[in-house]
DNA sequence: AAATTTTATTTCGTATACGATTTATATTGT
DNA sequence: ACAATATAAATCGTATACGAAATAAAATTT
């Protein structure tokens, strides 16, 4: 993208799916037109693609701000995500080529090494990489995009609960029944496993985001 | 929306998924600038705005056309609208109220009287109706903005589809199914039923616009 | 005459300017 | 001192302006 409203937008997406900006955080066009070193059109072009997205939220004369979701919310955002997701491993167990079956099992190889040796630093990019490998592994371009850009909405809440890693068995045994019947081309098993897999990260972060909400709101008050 | 830019995000909206502008139209800033009596601000936003949805392409030093999808494309868009229409009705089948329910039994009462007396032009907003009192049934706001979305990017499509009505009589008895599962509280029969009843409306979309292409095709060749 | 290059026109991306609305500050009244 | 009002400052929505890129038209070459 050459234009600078492209730039500025992907800058500002990284800056808040990194958490460098928070939920409820305000997004000045005049603050920003400082920092990006142009004029407040392609900053607010930017404001207005990421605000559609359902990153940022605009209304009419005040400040942009980074969106900001509730408890219930977030439930809900997790509740369609889940959905795609076993989608994803029911299209992927029906139409992955050989060679996407045989990377993704060197892939979960690599991963079990990881965990043996417990580096829990190498471990999200590998499972990154391992469900990028199921979204590809569908061949369903608007599903992967819908699935990305789910995942972009909530980042800053999953990056808050997973600031603290947990037990790097559990998603693991749930990856090797993925992976088991992703070969077996058994697409309901692979759907059922991978709709789990994700409602379960939801209930631990919907409970966490609960907890969290209410230590803040004894802070506050 | 008391913005200029909102207004005229939403008039081109209305104007693509009712067929006034089909695919492949170019929406040039000055024309619309004249069209809508504004300077050119408000309606580029209006189109960053719609391409962001998905509704409009824009490139960068090209003027912006009304999105074109290939048949493998309305295809994908199809498999994940089937998906999320049946978590819709699972939901539903699981959350709806009880004035919900009744509301949803009178409509398709009225449907079938609708059909009886064979009123082809009082069918679809009845039928847009009964879609939606599933969606809001589903209680879940993402869920709904998101099914939304898939009917507007397939809308241009759709519409030339829809433009030769079928046999009432098949929605009919679909919905009859699906109305009942909902009343039974049985998810697993409302959410296959509904998927099944938009993924067979995807077949015949996909099958309608091959044919129409390869007529096109002659036409121009 | 057809193809290719050159020029002109149009459209786009961005900067700047100005009235409208909101937010922050100051003032007044109680 | 506090609440309510009035004023001032900042920010937003939109109009206008100008260089950059693309499209259309004209001129040149083959």
């Amino acid at each position: 993208m050459a234009t600078r409203a492209g730039k500025i937008r992907d800058v500002l997406e990284h800056e808040i799916i990194s958490g460098l900006r928070m939920p409820g955080d305000r997004l000045d066009e005049p603050q920003l037109t400082r920092q990006f070193d142009v004029s407040r059109t392609p900053v607010r072009e930017a404001l207005v693609e990421l605000a559609t997205a359902g990153l940022v939220e605009m209304r009419p004369y005040r400040s942009a701000v980074v969106a900001e979701f509730s408890v219930g919310q977030v439930f809900e955002l997790y509740e369609v995500l889940a959905e795609l997701e076993g989608l994803s491993a029911r299209l992927a167990a029906r139409r992955m080529t050989d060679g996407e079956r045989s990377r993704i099992q060197t892939l979960h190889r690599d991963l079990r090494q990881l965990i043996v040796n417990n580096d829990r630093d190498a471990f999200p990019p590998l499972n990154k990489e391992f469900h990028d490998l199921i979204h590809e592994g569908a061949h369903n371009g608007v599903l992967h995009d819908e699935i990305d850009l789910l995942n972009k909405r909530l980042a800053p809440y999953r990056r808050i609960y997973h600031e603290e890693p947990h037990d790097l068995n559990v998603p693991y045994i749930e990856h090797d029944n993925v992976v088991r019947a992703l070969i077996d081309r058994n697409e309901d098993a692979a759907a059922l496993i991978f709709r789990a897999h994700t409602a379960l990260r939801a209930e631990s972060m919907t409970d966490f985001i609960a907890a969290y909400n209410r230590q803040f709101e004894r802070q506050s008050a």
